[in-house]
Parts: structure tokens; sequence; C-alpha cells
DNA sequence: GCGTCCAGGTCTACC
DNA sequence: GGTAGACCTGGACGC
């Protein structure tokens, strides 16, 4: 095994845990976090198919990347991987105008202060839908079964014994029925397949989604036009293409929100969203950083 | 041990 | 445009 360094650079407000631990994203295979090591893990597929697999942790200069594997990575290759962990890790998004906004008020001056508000995201938009669309009606503990089971049957098993997301084809290849049986992805099944066959045929393009010139309110009745894709899913995978206008409701945070605000009282989704209309396009991030900013009084990073 | 409910919802048919 | 019912799964809960 060939191991090779090298550091990604990052802006100021910029916190590496903060944002691995932003939701639940980095529980999710190939995603990984090492407790004992505190890396990120993740094995990644490059676009000539070569597998490698890559630990991230604090550097001095910013991100320290450590990639394992089984041939030396050319120029090309060890660029390819250092913008796709950039991208997972929303290195580059502009953030200036969020900050300035959350100083303005005082119960958000915390967030540039511990470099909040980067959502981690996977290397391709393809999987971040697949994962999405497997958060939807089940308990989390069932998203992870189903993201697992798809990783290690149609992923690509790296020399460590990981396994890479599956390709849009490896999905593709598959019927319902053996989604049903061996993904455990019971009703969704069909609208995995079908997603997959719409991004292999090309009829489907979702990497463009991340540069869409689209207004926001019309990609996300785009990203509503996948089956299996609702309201909930939608306002999320927004979150993770850089428009927060959406809250992304489900029954978890609408929970911690009655906890928050109402003192557990049910409230319509409605007087939820009026509460966060004043913050524009950045509501779906205040909102989202508010319901969990207590994970990290407690339990993270480490 | 068994039945019911529900969890980080969505789709379709029907009104 | 609004809504009831169906849809997979699996853990929690009550009996």
């Amino acid at each position: 095994m060939i191991e090779t360094r090298f550091s990604i650079p990052t802006p100021s407000h910029f916190s590496l845990w903060r944002t691995v631990y932003s939701h639940g994203w980095c529980a999710l295979l190939p995603f990984h976090v090492d407790k004992e090591a505190q890396e990120l893990v993740r094995i990644i597929e490059l676009s000539d198919g070569t597998l490698a697999s890559s630990s991230l942790s604090n550097g001095a200069t910013g991100i320290a990347v450590r990639v394992r594997s089984q041939v030396k990575l050319s120029t090309d290759q060890k660029s390819e991987i250092s913008g796709l962990l950039a991208m997972s890790l929303r290195v580059e998004e502009e953030l200036s105008g969020f900050y300035a906004e959350a100083r303005r008020h005082k119960q958000y001056r915390w967030i540039p202060e511990t470099g909040s508000g980067r959502l981690l995201r996977a290397p391709t938009v393809f999987e971040d839908v697949v994962k999405m669309i497997c958060t939807t009606n089940c308990s989390w503990a069932l998203t992870t079964v189903m993201i697992e089971n798809l990783t290690k049957h149609l992923g690509r098993r790296f020399a460590d014994g990981a396994y890479s997301f599956p390709t849009p084809e490896a999905l593709a290849g598959t019927t319902e029925h053996f989604l049903r049986k061996n993904i455990r992805a019971g009703y969704r099944s069909p609208y995995l397949i079908e997603l997959a066959d719409g991004v292999v045929s090309g009829r489907i393009d979702l990497e463009s989604w991340r540069t869409s010139p689209l207004t926001t309110v019309e990609l996300f009745e785009k990203v509503k036009s996948i089956k299996g894709v609702g309201d909930y899913a939608a306002g999320n995978l927004l979150k993770l293409l850089g428009r927060y206008d959406y809250l992304g409701l489900d029954s978890w945070v609408r929970s911690r929100y009655y906890d928050l605000h109402t003192r557990g009282r049910k409230v319509s989704d409605r007087t939820i969203e009026r509460r966060y209309e004043s913050y524009g396009t950045w509501r779906g991030l205040f909102f989202w950083l508010e319901m969990t900013k207590h994970w990290f009084d407690h339990k993270f990073p480490f």
C-alpha cells in the first residue's frame, strides 16, 4: 500500500469537526469517523476507476489528508481526490454573507465563532440523493442498514476491506427484487432503480444541480420530480446544493422545534416557517444549526 | 409471543 | 389544492 500526504487549505471560520458532524452523513458509509485516531475516513472512487482510502484530520495548515492506494497516484489523481474532499467539506463555499447575518443576531453569534454552517455532503449528488431517499419514512437505524447494505452489496471493495459507494451503473444493474430482499429498501426500491436508470441514460443530470442557473424555487421543483423525493427530502437536498431557503421539516426536527420553542406543544409547519422568514435565503441554515446546537454542547467533537 | 404504532415521508387516486 | 390510504422495515411498547 502506498501512502500519500497533502493538505487542503481552509478559510477562516472553518471547523473540520463542526462540518463532519453537521448532520448524520458522517455516520453513513462510506463515511466513517475513527474516533480514536480523530479522523474522517472514506473510500473514494476516482473518475478512472481507481480506489483510494482517504483519512482526514486537523492539520497545522488546514485539513491534513492521508491517502492510501495500491498504485502510486498521479498528480491528476491527487488533485481529483483533493477536489472531491474539499467539495464534500464545502471548503470553498462562500459563507461571509451568512456569518455577517449571524453576527447581527445575539442568539446566532456562536455560529461564526465556532466555524459552523458547512454541511457535509457526498462527493456526488447521486450519493446524496440515494441517501436522502433512504432517510424517508423510517428510523435512522434502518437508514444506516440500507446504506450499509448498498455499499457492501453494490460498492467496490478496497484492499482494507472497506467499500466505495455504488455507482449509478451498479445500482441500475440490479433489480427491484434484489433491493427489497438484500438492501431492505422496501417500497423505495423502484424509486432507486428509476433514479439510477435516469442517471445512466443521461435523462437525469444530477451533478449539474450544484451549479444550476435555476432559481431556488425552480430547482426545488426539479429535485422533487425525482420519485421518492418529497418536500422534506428536496428541502434538505437543496441545503447540500448550497441553497438554504427551505427548512426541510421532518418528524425529528419538528419535535426538536416543539421542545425548544413551544414547550412541547405541536404547531403547524407554517408557524415554524414564519418564525424563520426574516432570515431570508439563509433561513434553512439558521434553522438547522439552531436545532442541532445541543449536539456540540454534549458529545462532539470527541 | 403477538398486535399495534411509528420513525428524520411520498405517491396516487379521488374529491 | 387538499386529503385519505397504501407502502417496506424493524424496534418499542402494551397486553
